[in-house]
DNA sequence: AGCGGTTGCGCAAGCGCTTTCTCGACGTAC
DNA sequence: GTACGTCGAGAAAGCGCTTGCGCAACCGCT
């Protein structure tokens, strides 16, 4: 491993000449900033990085902590986090906190003491909140992602309620006044704007909240297919059913499939968040679409403001999602 | 922030105490050990990982290149590595290559120089392989991931020709003879394996290769798309298509539906690559599904057995997809 | 009492950088 | 010729840990 000590004696300067030089942090002679630059390519020296970070006490790295990897959802999230990083100049470090308030506060924990220089996290706890105090307390900038709670700090994620007011709206609007939802898990700040949405929708509507019709699908596809199943078979079913997630569509579609009904005409099917392949495969299906990978730069640059300057006040982007109407909510249908 | 100085000063040792305690590198006093934990309770000092990467000359952590964060495939990898990653205790760093043999390198230098103990990559460049030389030069681990090129390498991914092939015998076996294969990039390894499982299998079954058949669908989906058209607008077009990966099976159901042709009745399609949601949205997708999750979790494993033995010998892993038969190659229609 | 072997722990030298302090050389002005 | 500013660059002190070396104290033994 050749160090900036190689580099100097060969150039025949200081270490510190070579700092600076690759720094650009003071004035070298042009002949002598030659010679270093002529080390540096003949040894091909690459600087230590982790050397710089202890003695910069910066790491130009962030922490990206989020709820579940394994939901595309996430995935959609990385990949405009990663391009908005990268972008700056930023490494990323990945940690997946699967919903757990322990294993988010031991991701948190982890990379905080990577000393990376700011984290976004999309937290699994409502305020109190473990990580966040921590995260305070070691004065590590942070931005939530996805799943807003506090107004002490940066977010940035979509409007919930009034979205899936309008979902619900849209069915109303399609002639169904039985309508079920499927919920996230209760814990989880969007999982609950997302259920006061579909009160709301119904109520606005002229609608009253049937407790048997709102159901816990866990945030995850295999609890959805069950609450879906049981949704399914009430005395009085729902003619048309939420799911307040990707994943959760997944499992209350799956259901459907299992019990031998057609979405749409036995039974309508909207979704929270949209899927790429959803104009082409049928059931078309009708969601509400997040700006998903926009969602992620923009924390990347809320994030980048507060490690630059962690006075500024606290601020909070939602993000507008989009209606996609297509078959499985029944507008496509002519008789009904 | 809290030092270990500080620690050891109210503990009333030496730092070199306080790390023996903390690492348990050598006996300590019950009573010291414990007049040590308590200081270290009390101030809530927690040890800073710069400090200790440097002074060991290890970061235990891993980094990870993969060619495009969007693809979910690259999605499903990145949870089964991440899994892996953080049971074993080392945190994840991770980049995108775009494909693009420039990003890849630049990638691989920035891991390299926050001093990863071992890189997992999916290389976009067969050999010779930039990014491969400057591993090597610099002595650092690496295990190839889906896209395997070197035998000089520990590699994993799954075995590409003969699945491809087997598809094709499956199509066959349906009776079609003009099938048509919308191929990856052609530099990738990958790409150029199925596309040597395709003409295999054509072979096999006594066809012969049709180069108006085979297409470049670029990987993603608008080139597979284009092409598939292009498939659909011969004078003899095929009855059934092959995509060679997920994106490119989006890409062409998308293009046969522009066309206003219906799947699988007017030509079939089938897929490398699986949806989770295949089997419930119509047409159900006939798929050769990858073991995504332990492609990433063996690569994983891989790679902590270099990093802790760099000079055992190189091993290659190739998992065995699964043909998932539905309903798009036509396998279900009654009538032919 | 004297000796070798443990045991428990402190000292200090790194790890590879950044950055402050300092200093000599040189040019200009009087 | 002295005084003073400017320029260029080296010396050295960190950053917060780990770890090899060495030493005092204590043990059991003869």
């Amino acid at each position: 491993m050749i160090r900036m000590r190689d580099v100097a004696a060969m150039a025949d300067v200081s270490e510190s000449t070579v700092s600076h030089v690759l720094n650009g942090t003071r004035k070298v002679r042009p002949a002598t900033a030659e010679a270093v630059l002529d080390a540096i390519r003949t040894l091909g020296y690459e600087p230590n990085s982790v050397a710089q970070s202890l003695a910069r006490a910066s790491t130009r790295s962030i922490g990206v902590a989020l709820s579940d990897l394994a939901n595309h959802y996430c995935a959609d999230l990385v990949q405009g986090i990663e391009s908005a990083t990268s972008a700056h100049g930023y490494t990323l470090l990945l940690a997946d906190t699967h919903d757990s308030a322990k294993e988010e506060l031991q991701a948190v924990r982890e990379l905080q003491q990577r000393r990376v220089d700011g984290i976004l996290l999309a937290t699994t706890v409502t305020l109190p909140n473990e990580s966040l105090d921590y995260l305070e307390r070691n004065h590590t900038p942070v931005v939530l992602i996805d799943r807003l709670s506090s107004l002490v700090h940066d977010q940035v994620g979509v409007e919930n309620k009034k979205s899936t007011a309008q979902l619900v709206a849209h069915l109303v609007g399609l002639g169904h006044t039985r309508i079920g939802f499927i919920g996230g898990l209760p814990h989880i700040a969007t999982s609950n704007e997302r259920i006061a949405g579909y009160k709301t929708g119904l109520r606005q509507a002229g609608l009253t909240v049937d407790p048997d019709l709102l159901r816990d699908g866990g945030s995850r596809s295999e609890p959805a297919r069950h609450a879906t199943h049981a949704l399914l078979a009430l005395a009085n079913p729902p003619t048309a059913v939420i799911a307040a997630n990707n994943l959760m569509t997944l499992g209350a579609m799956r259901a459907v499939h299992e019990a031998g009904r057609r979405v749409p005409q036995d039974i309508a099917i909207v979704s929270f968040d949209d899927f790429e392949w959803a104009d082409i495969f049928s059931p078309r299906l009708t969601t509400m679409a997040q700006p998903t990978a926009e969602i992620g730069s923009r924390a990347v640059d809320l994030l980048l403001r507060r490690i630059e300057d962690p006075t500024r006040p606290p601020q909070t982007v939602r993000l507008k999602p989009e209606l996609r109407i297509r078959d499985s909510c029944g507008a496509g249908l002519r008789t009904r």
